[in-house]
DNA sequence: CTTATTTCTTAATCTAGGTTAATGAATATG
DNA sequence: CATATTCATTAACCTAGATTAAGAAATAAG
């Protein structure tokens, strides 16, 4: 259960035997149901969950009622809403699964356990939080500079996996477009 | 001279008495001229900067030759490339001095240094990574569901000293749209 | 298997914001 | 203080992408 979090963690610092075992005592798994939604906006979020199978979406919906999906998590990704979790303030994000789903979750008190007795662990997170901002500012600037067919491309390529799992109008959210221009797109980008 | 990183500091972690010794040490001062460009593509960025005094921006231009603002930073904010600087990469990025300016630099290796002799600095940075991370995801949203007016307002009311020091077109580029635009948009505004 | 719901596509029309260009005001620079 | 450059504004026209609507295809659910 534990060997594909541990590559993972494996791959960005080094632990010892112990540091392995008493990290992995301190995770918990959970199945969630295709739908289910894990996070409502107003919960302060309690977890971050490594995907161990399954996929879910992080999105928000603004004053106007429109959905923004903001990230798509498979197997090998983390989800949860760092602002909230680490902050201790509600969320204003839903996350949900879109597919029977297994993650194993760490909760805050853990994680402060953890970050405490495996320094190497506060590294990991910090270079997660990292990661997670580079590529937030890459599609700003994507989304600021660049067209709507240009963002679709990188997507598919960066994700080739994604679109084959998500419906079409989540992605078209993701990128920033409406379903309808999405639809063009691809069939302008078809006949080329 | 450093009674004002101190204080930034003491907001957010606490520090003993020897330990901002030993941080202030490790500051280097630095002054810039207007215009100055302090990082350029390519480079690998090996500083953080808290300003003391001045403005940055900090900006990209993709290839189609188009510029686009990231940041602006003046007193009492940080500025570097922090991508570049941990990760220890060129940069893809520009940051030039808007005004006469003033600040404290940590280098790569002196932040490895406090890292390992102060645990709460990592928790510090970690803090300000994170905080990076709620920006950019809100900016990002903003900018997929929200139209340039509200942006600009939301600009103007979070960030009122930096429309007094920073050219329009800046703004602009910064809001990710053309200065006729937001030239228009003012206007309008002005109307009301 | 049948019906309901969700998803995708196409097409007509509309609009936020871009482009080009001209002008004047403000700042730099010799 | 004169000239050059950078900035901001306005206006006419253009386009990427939104909106509305309708139908077809695929999935889900009883």
């Amino acid at each position: 259960m534990f060997s594909k979090i541990n590559e993972f963690v494996a791959k960005r610092v080094s632990l010892t035997k112990s540091e392995y075992d008493y990290f992995n005592d301190k995770l918990q798994h959970k199945t969630f149901k295709k739908k289910e939604i894990i996070l409502e906006p107003g919960v302060v979020c309690n977890f971050e969950g490594y995907v161990l199978k399954g996929l879910f979406r992080m999105y928000c919906i603004n004053e106007s009622g429109n959905e923004t999906d903001l990230l798509f998590a498979s197997e090998d990704w983390w989800i949860g809403d760092l602002i909230s979790f680490s902050q201790r303030i509600p969320s204003k994000l839903y996350i949900q699964a879109l597919e029977d789903s297994e993650v194993l979750l760490i909760s805050y008190e853990n994680k402060e356990l953890l970050f405490n007795k495996i320094p190497a662990l506060e590294r990991l997170f910090r270079l997660m939080v990292q990661k997670a901002f580079e590529t937030m500012m890459n599609r700003l600037l994507a989304t600021i500079s660049e067209t709507a067919e240009s963002r679709y491309l990188q997507f598919i390529k960066r994700y080739p996996s994604i679109p084959l799992r998500v419906p079409q109008h989540m992605i078209a959210s993701y990128l920033g477009i409406t379903p309808e221009f999405l639809s063009k797109t691809r069939a302008k980008l078809s006949k080329k």
